[in-house]
DNA sequence: GATGAAACTCAGTGCGA
DNA sequence: TCGCACTGAGTTTCATC
């Protein structure tokens, strides 16, 4: 699965990291290629599925989502039909920022944004109203200290 | 703090989280406006602070990043200046994709991203060798569900 | 692969409505 | 505030080394 990728390869997928709206001169400045190049290897990596999208970040707390819960989820099912609603659950949901399958103890870890703690409530019920879960512990994040999507290539 | 945006606003945001690439003709026509006042929106909205970043999510595995920690974080030290030394080490980390301080029993989470266990655990040992930590549980990624950066704007 | 140039598309600006 | 048209800049392709 791993791609295999040189050095030059790694050095642009920083520089997209870093800004992706840079020009292709710009970027072909700073990794010390030149433009061609620096396009056809972009391509490729987009082909290979290594730069999976474009996107913006945007200022969660500017947009009123002040609230953010880190989900701890302990379940009792185990049946690939409860996990297929339990999954449909959290896709359908955008306040579900992230969702992992864990080993051990504690089942799904998940990060929601809402506006508030009502919200957050309002999140909480809806899901065991369609998925019946066994145990769950809400952390509540009082202050963000780093969030990155930027990968150490 | 929360910046007022109308509808238009919005539909603006939702495209460029969607797809960040778009040319502008592209987003005035799905948002049902012209490019000008799209250009002027989006160039307020950065001013503003509302888009922090444009980038590019890479996937994880492609790059080799084949496993995911959630660390949950128990102190004894409640000092500033622990507090900041603490601080300074997740920052510098380049694993540590997300950080928060958290209200309750547990102090902090971390997300943390690295090759394999073995990286983790020398991730591990250098955090605590660099500042006291009282109790720290590693919960480790089977599968991820989820993992989004939009916000249902 | 890299380079350079040509063709085309787009972002960004100014103006008129 | 919007829509239109213009221009310089950037992207994408292609031929050549």
């Amino acid at each position: 699965m791993a791609a295999r990728l040189d050095a030059l390869d790694r050095k642009i997928l920083a520089e997209l990291q870093e800004d992706a709206g840079q020009s292709l001169d710009e970027i072909a400045g700073k990794v010390g290629s030149s433009k061609t190049p620096v396009w056809n290897r972009i391509r490729k990596l987009r082909e290979a599925g290594v730069i999976r999208r474009q996107t913006v970040l945007l200022d969660a707390e500017a947009l009123g989502f002040d609230a953010c819960f880190f989900v701890l989820i302990r379940t009792s099912e185990h049946e690939a039909a409860w996990q297929k609603a339990f999954l449909a659950a959290l896709r359908a949901r955008p306040e579900v920022q992230e969702a992992h399958r864990l080993a051990g103890d504690i089942d799904y870890i998940l990060k929601v944004r809402v506006a508030n703690a009502r919200a957050y409530d309002a999140f909480y019920q809806a899901l065991i109203s369609e998925v019946k879960i066994h145990n769950v512990t809400a952390l509540l994040s009082m202050e963000e200290i780093k969030s990155t999507t930027v990968l150490p290539v």
